[in-house]
DNA sequence: CCTCCACAGGAAGCGCAGGAGT
DNA sequence: ACTCCTGCGCTTCCTGTGGAGG
């Protein structure tokens, strides 16, 4: 008779080249930062005007997914709150994702909570939140006042930003020397600061930082330090490393593109048994983890900018390669003008409702910030002025995704 | 050179949903 | 429970632009 094991055990037992695989996921935070030593360094110029009791100025910083603003604004967030309780210096910090509050109202709620954790403030005005925050600023009687460092990461999702920072501006007048209310903003578009008031915009402001994308060679070191830490000895070729690192600075220098492909890598070796992470797992890896990406994307894509994206992918499928006016042909770029036709077509095929042409191109600049398409302007050999049209991933793949998407939704 | 084409993208405004104030 | 307000997604209208063609 055949033995009676509980089915993880296998699972269970099975031979893994990680050592701790917690180590290499993007939401891992290593405790040395490279190549960011002159961001920590300014950043924490800023903020030690706390320790001395003085406000801090705002701080605005801006890079793409990936640069490691996030990272670097909360070690250094985590070292200035240690260092103050350790000399007893009234500072104190809040980190809030404003993609998950993103509201003025959400915000002050969730910072409130935060710092009296035993009070529930459901269902309170939002004047008497703020107010809240701003006793807490102030401090008791004699105690005197905290300096408080808010950190509003996707700064950009908040929307009634400026009623939020203006509120906060004027609460600093309120609270006198004693304390302060200072904010550190971040967000991965840049663009949307020219979108706010003239006031909220200089506050917010006042210093600005861009955190470039790392470069091939930043992304093997990051990725060495990593490897070291999350895989056994001699588990991952040095070969390996430079791949990855060589294919996720290609793409946007995004260290969590970098260490998601060798995570990946790594549990494609697990599978295969091989006990090794060489180019070959982390070729493999790059088809998975773009995939894993362009999902995310396309599934949180609203209906009818799937409807067009879906449209670029047959499109591109259909069309014949173009004569270009340099005389090599070029294969699957399209007018927006037949793109918005051929949308209107699938559109009407599936009954739904057809968006203005001007709407369409706000979609079309969408994707390409998105990365999931490529437009150029057209120059010499093209009539008129418009946009070309290229798509950033394989037409089939992204087709079958869209389709798979729609019927999953009727 | 002028006009036409095929768009790009700014400005204004509209209807709706949801949240805040009363 | 109600009204008011505001942001969001979108349309309509409009001006601007650069190449093609006469």
């Amino acid at each position: 008779m055949a033995e009676l094991v509980n089915i993880f055990e296998r699972e269970f037992a099975r031979e893994t080249i990680f050592l701790d695989r917690n180590l290499i996921t993007p939401h891992f935070t290593p405790q040395k930062l490279l190549f960011r030593d002159k961001y920590i360094g300014e950043i924490s110029g800023i903020l030690s005007k706390t320790l001395h009791g003085e406000k801090p100025d705002n701080l605005f910083i801006y890079g793409k997914c990936g640069t490691g603003k996030t990272s670097v604004t909360r070690l250094v967030m985590q070292q200035l709150l240690e260092f103050a309780s350790a000399k007893n210096i009234p500072v104190e910090g809040n980190y809030v994702n404003c993609r998950n509050h993103n509201s003025k109202y959400r915000i002050l709620s969730k910072i409130v909570k935060d710092f009296f954790p035993e009070e529930d403030f459901m269902g309170y005005s939002a004047a008497f939140v703020y107010e809240k925050l701003l006793e807490h600023a102030r401090g008791k009687e004699k105690a005197g006042g905290k300096h408080i460092v808010l950190v509003l990461d996707e700064i950009d999702k908040v929307k009634d930003l400026d009623e939020l920072i203006y509120g906060l501006t004027r609460g600093n007048d309120e609270i006198g020397s004693s304390g302060s209310i200072s904010l550190i903003g971040i967000s991965n578009n840049l663009m949307f600061k020219d979108r706010l008031d003239p006031r909220t915009k200089s506050s917010l402001c006042e210093n600005e930082m861009v955190f470039p994308p790392y470069n091939a060679q930043e992304l093997t070191e990051i990725l060495r330090q990593r490897t070291g830490m999350a895989f056994k000895p001699d588990t991952v070729e040095e070969s390996a490393v430079c791949l990855a690192a060589a294919i996720a600075a290609q793409e946007s220098g995004d260290a969590r593109t970098a260490v998601m492909l060798l995570l990946r890598a790594g549990e494609i070796a697990d599978r295969r048994g091989s006990g090794k992470v060489t180019d070959r797992e982390v070729m493999k890896a790059k088809v998975q983890v773009e995939e894993e990406l362009v999902y995310n994307m396309v599934s949180t894509l609203p209906e009818q900018q799937q409807f067009v994206l879906y449209s670029i992918a047959v499109l591109s499928l259909t069309k014949k390669p173009q004569p270009k006016i340099t005389g090599e042909t070029e294969k699957g770029v399209l007018f927006s003008g037949e793109v918005y036709d051929e949308y209107c077509k699938i559109a009407k095929k599936h009954k739904e409702e057809i968006v203005s042409s001007r709407w369409y191109r706000e979609y079309i600049n969408e994707l390409e910030m998105y990365g999931l398409i490529y437009t150029t302007a057209s120059g010499k050999g093209i009539k008129g002025q418009t946009t070309l049209i290229k798509l950033g991933f394989d037409a089939e793949k992204i087709k079958g995704l869209i389709e798979r998407e729609l019927i999953e939704q009727n």
